[in-house]
DNA sequence: CTATTACCCTATAGATTTAATAGAGTAAAC
DNA sequence: GTTTACTCTATTAAATCTATAGGGTAATAG
C-alpha cells in the first residue's frame, strides 16, 4: 500500500512542477489545491527539501519551488525519500537491506526468489519514469 | 511491505509443493520447519483452503496438502487472497477498485498515472509465476 | 526598524493494521 | 471411544500511519 506521504508528496511535486517560471507556491495553496492537510503536506515538504527535489523561500511571496528540472526528477529517488525502499522486503533490498530472521538460507528461500523479480519490474518503472512523464 | 501473512504463506505452499506423492503435513510440522508461528500457520492455511488451493484430512495422520498442480497454482491468486490488492493504491485495482476521496478526477492524476504503471509489471510477473517456479 | 508573512521544528495523540496468543470446540481416523 | 489434528472466535500487544497543535525563526516589504 502506497503511504498518503507519498501520494501527497508526487502529488505536490507535480504541482510544483506546472508552475510558470518555477515561482514559489506558498504550503497553503498546494494544500488547498490538492486537498491535502497543511500541516501534515508541512513535513512532507521538509522533507523533500532536505533531500534536494526543492528548495523553500521564506517572508513574502516565498514558498516552495524545483530545483532540478522535472525531467531530471526520477521515481526512484522520490519513492525511496518519501516511501523507503522499493523492494517489498528487506531480504531484496537494493538500499535498505536486511536479513531475515527467520530464514536460514535466503537463497533457496521461495519469497526471496519471487521478490527479487517483483522488485527488479518496479524499478524499471521508477527508473524510467521523471517527474516531467507524470504531467503530460 | 509484504505482510508476514503472506510470507509465510507462500513457504508453506511451497513446502507442500515439495512433498512426495502430496502426503498431507501437519500444521506443526510446517510450522518448524518454515520457523512459523503454529497458531498464525494456522489461520493462514485456512483461509487458503477456503479459497481452494489446498485441502485438510483430520484425525490422525492428517494434514494439509495441495489440491492443485504446483504449476497450476499462480502468483497472482495466491498474493490476492493473502495480501489483497496487487495494486498499491486503491483507484487503481483491478479487484479492489475504490475512488480517492481527495481526488478530483483520477485520469489526470499524476500518482495515479505512475501506479497503473507499477501494477501492470507486478502483474506481469505474478501471471508469469506459478509455485513450481518457486521450487527449482 | 518593525510588522507581516510563511517556513521550520518538536511533540503528541488517535486510528488503523499487523502479528501473535489463548482457549475451547469439532470432525475424522484407528 | 479415545486420540489426533484441524476449526473457530476473541483478545491483545506492538508498530505504523496520519493528522494536529503550537511555538519558534528567518526573510521580506515598506
Amino acid at each position: 500500500m502506497l503511504s498518503k506521504k507519498t501520494k501527497y508528496g508526487i502529488k505536490a511535486l507535480t504541482f510544483l512542477a506546472g508552475q510558470v517560471d518555477n515561482e514559489p507556491v506558498q504550503i497553503a495553496e498546494i494544500a488547498k489545491h490538492e486537498n491535502i492537510s497543511q500541516k501534515f503536506l508541512e513535513s512532507i515538504l521538509l522533507s523533500m527539501r532536505r533531500t534536494g527535489f526543492l528548495s523553500s523561500k521564506k517572508g513574502k511571496g516565498g514558498g516552495y519551488y524545483l530545483i532540478k528540472r522535472p525531467s531530471e526528477i526520477q521515481m526512484t529517488e522520490v519513492i525511496r525519500v518519501l516511501e523507503g525502499p522499493i523492494a517489498m522486503i528487506p531480504c531484496v533490498s537494493l538500499n535498505f537491506y536486511e536479513k531475515c530472521d527467520d530464514c536460514p538460507d535466503e537463497n533457496k528461500c521461495s519469497v526471496h526468489k519471487l521478490m527479487i523479480s517483483v522488485r527488479d519490474s518496479a524499478l524499471q518503472v521508477y527508473r524510467n519514469t521523471t517527474l516531467d512523464d507524470l504531467i503530460s
